[in-house]
DNA sequence: CGTAGTAATCTCACTTCTGCGAAAACCTTA
DNA sequence: TAAGGTTTTCGCAGAAGTGAGATTACTACG
């Protein structure tokens, strides 16, 4: 920005600016899903992605943390130590038919295990598994409104970047330690079979991960060495 | 966002919107550079970004071209064909001392000959060599304003990953056939000598790129095989 | 207790990648 | 036109990565 004198700033019209939630997680079924929820007002019973107005002064991180709260009942410290990603902002003047809305498009990763209570809890909330790169909606809507399929097309993309060379950075496991399988379902579920070797995947993880003494056993087959993630990861 | 009465927007008082954008380009010398511009008004004399207010309904391409048409006196015809990507907003509210502004960062690749006589022509800009991670200014200043290091960063480090495995994405080199050394030119500017190997530079990129049957000729040493862009690329 | 079933890990041949030095092809200068 | 300098390209041996099958170590069930 150039210096400006202060009263510049008023000169201009300022836009509304949304802030939008791709909350996506791998479900019980090993399947990558998204959290939806059925809109209230004047579009009422559509599902769509989360998301708000900015309040004044509000960052967006924050904007986002309190539409999970207020939208979809998920208690805040279900999300603290989780830093939602930014992805886009869409820009186009009539993507919104209401006005002017730039609308900041975020990703944010939760385990299963704290969305499911709420979401057995909430009617208005689901958890749509993707397939071919989009939403699979609940009931017979097709699509999400304002291009939200992109929010979620960017999201995975996002997402697949990271599971090729890293495990699990943004934390769909949130347990200590865990097993190259327990790893491996995560990786299957954002990256798909097309992109999927598991040798490679277990020596490329294994290596950026520490093993502990410890072991899983309980379930048929060989007990699994238990991995802990490395220090800066 | 939720389907919400269309007064609603109203109710929120709403953020300026700003816009930055580093242009970076590869001088002569074969160094990244990042164009600045020195700012006029009540900061008049500092170096910055160029960068502006949205103003009402534009489009955040659109006030990136104006801006460097305005700002910089870059004809937007040195921008066509060319598209600034979105690297983050920036949503700190005190982060500006003139009020509440989100500041959209960008990233734009342009060709040094397209920039080298604008720069020559206008005294208020300069071409910064980027080092260590942040632009080395023409003059005393040590940092530029806003936090705007952050934005380079942010930018030198996008590069750098696209750079590690694809032949000139951004397009810095603009003529239709070049040699691998004038594409590894580029390369090693994004890159750095750290993340430098020769050899698996030339193998990786020319397997992407098209070989012509023209050689360039004329300076010392062998004549080198000139390569086109692949098609989807 | 033995057998079947399952999951994790190991082994090995094969392919690809890497770094380095040698060779090729040109320009310049004497 | 021959020698020297420069740049590009090729060839090779060693390193690393890959995929598939064999092996190991468990649980479940009769």
């Amino acid at each position: 920005m150039t210096g400006s004198s202060s009263f510049e700033l008023d000169k201009f019209p300022r836009p509304s600016i949304a802030v939008d939630v791709a909350v996506m997680t791998v479900t019980a079924a090993g399947e990558l899903g998204v959290l939806l929820h059925r809109r209230t007002g004047d579009k009422a019973g559509t599902w769509a992605l989360p998301g708000r107005f900015l309040r004044e002064r509000e960052r967006l991180a924050v904007a986002i943390e309190r539409t999970l709260e207020e939208k979809c009942g998920l208690p805040a410290r279900d999300i603290t130590g989780r830093a939602p990603r930014q992805l886009h902002v869409f820009d186009d003047p009539d993507r919104d038919d209401r006005g002017w809305v730039l609308s900041v498009a975020h990703l944010l990763v939760l385990p299963i295990e704290r969305l499911d209570p709420v979401v057995a809890e909430h009617p208005g909330l689901a958890i749509a598994p993707i397939r071919n790169d989009h939403a699979v909606l609940p009931d017979t809507q097709k699509q999400l409104p304002y291009g939200q399929d992109e929010i979620i097309a960017r999201a995975h993309e996002e997402l697949r970047r990271e599971y090729l060379e890293t495990p699990d950075p943004e934390r769909f496991l949130e347990t200590d330690t865990f097993t190259l399988s327990e790893l491996g379902v995560v990786h299957f579920a954002v990256l798909g079979k097309e992109n999927w070797a598991i040798d490679t995947f277990r020596r490329k993880m294994s290596r950026q991960l520490r093993e502990t003494s410890a072991e899983k056993r309980g379930g048929p087959g060989r007990p699994a060495a238990l991995f802990r993630r490395s220090r800066h990861s």
